[in-house]
DNA sequence: ACCACCACGTTGTCCCTACG
DNA sequence: CGTAGGGACAACGTGGTGGT
């Protein structure tokens, strides 16, 4: 399929073509069911579990040379990969007699997800170039924001808070400052107080409105610091976001930063991307198309000094 | 070190309200 | 009365926090 494509063509293998992926056959048939080689094994054969052959004693980040120097090991991995190619095969069989007794949609729905594959893998291979001298700009100016924007929440508190710790937060908006508790549902349907998006916008508008109706100064301005502290919380939050998810991350070598399509990634036919296959670069759907922008410009003749904030930031 | 949870980046759909 | 715009939620993937 095209994750081995593109592992295998980083490592010097030129794939010719395939005309079959059990990956998209199984998306195409059943798109809500798991698409896993192992679990369409464990449907489509009588094949006993093996996937956790090579795993269950040893560690995978173990795969030293000292590691395959051991020959039972070496066996145990041969005989892994003979079992996923073996299996691989054997569900293609059946798939292929599924498929073509299937729904009359279904053949040329796999035909038409086959032929995206190589635009997919092709989008993947070529990421993005970097502009080196953009990328650290863009992160001088993203630290300069956040340490402007962090040390006015600081000082408006009086000690230091991480905007990213809801806990944190949560103390701070609904402890400390008084303000309504906001609430949402967690997993076991318990309701819990909260300090995400929601919650800060909607506080936002009631801080405001507090604001505008009083008449008392010192009331208005403890209104005007909840509505501060709740904006700079967003502020900080979005800023750390894109430094940490797009600015701060590990690329490719040659300078691009990639990103793995996935055509059946998701339930309802969309693309979905990851990072690539070796963790760098970024899943390349959720690149923000906000512009960064500064007041004063000028604060960006001492990049060197505003990409030391970063220490003192983190 | 691992895991559950929280938070947030994108597009798209549906529903409702406000507005011209 | 049609439409613009906002909120809620759907579809995804990843990073940070804090407890075990």
């Amino acid at each position: 399929g095209p994750y081995d494509q593109i592992v295998l063509e980083a490592n010097g293998f030129k794939i010719k073509n395939y005309f079959w992926d059990t990956m998209v056959a199984q998306h195409v048939m059943q798109p809500e069911m798991p698409k896993t080689l192992a679990y369409i094994t464990s449907v489509n054969t009588r094949e006993p579990y093996y996937k956790d052959e090579v795993k269950s004693d040893e560690d995978t980040k173990s795969w030293t040379q000292k590691w395959w120097s051991i020959s039972e090991n070496r066996e145990k991995v041969w005989r892994y990969n003979c079992k996923d190619t073996g299996c691989t095969f054997e569900n293609f069989l059946i798939q292929e007699e599924e498929l073509s007794n299937g729904p009359s949609g279904w053949t040329p729905t796999f035909q038409f997800k086959m032929s995206e594959i190589p635009v997919g893998v092709r989008i993947s291979q070529a990421g993005m170039l970097r502009d080196e001298k953009k990328h650290r700009e863009l992160k001088g100016a993203l630290l300069y924001i956040w340490a402007d924007f962090q040390s006015a929440l600081n000082n408006l508190v009086g000690r230091t808070v991480n905007t990213n710790s809801s806990k944190q937060m949560c103390i701070l908006l609904y402890d400390e400052l008084g303000l309504k508790e906001k609430r949402k549902r967690d997993k076991n349907g318990k309701w819990v107080r909260t300090a995400d998006e929601n919650a800060l916008v909607s506080l936002v508008g009631e801080c405001k409105a507090q604001y505008d109706n009083r008449i008392q100064k010192a009331v208005k301005e403890k209104w005007l610091k909840a509505l501060v502290v709740c904006k700079l919380t967003m502020k900080i939050r979005g800023v750390r976001k894109v430094l940490s998810s797009y600015v701060d991350i590990e690329i490719s070598d040659d300078g691009r930063a990639r990103g793995l399509v996935k055509i059946t990634g998701a339930e309802t036919g969309r693309w979905s991307m990851s990072k690539y296959y070796d963790n760098t670069g970024i899943p390349m759907q959720t690149v923000p198309r906000d512009p960064v922008e500064l007041e004063d410009e000028s604060v960006l003749d001492n990049i060197e000094g505003l990409l030391e904030l970063e220490g003192a930031l983190k």
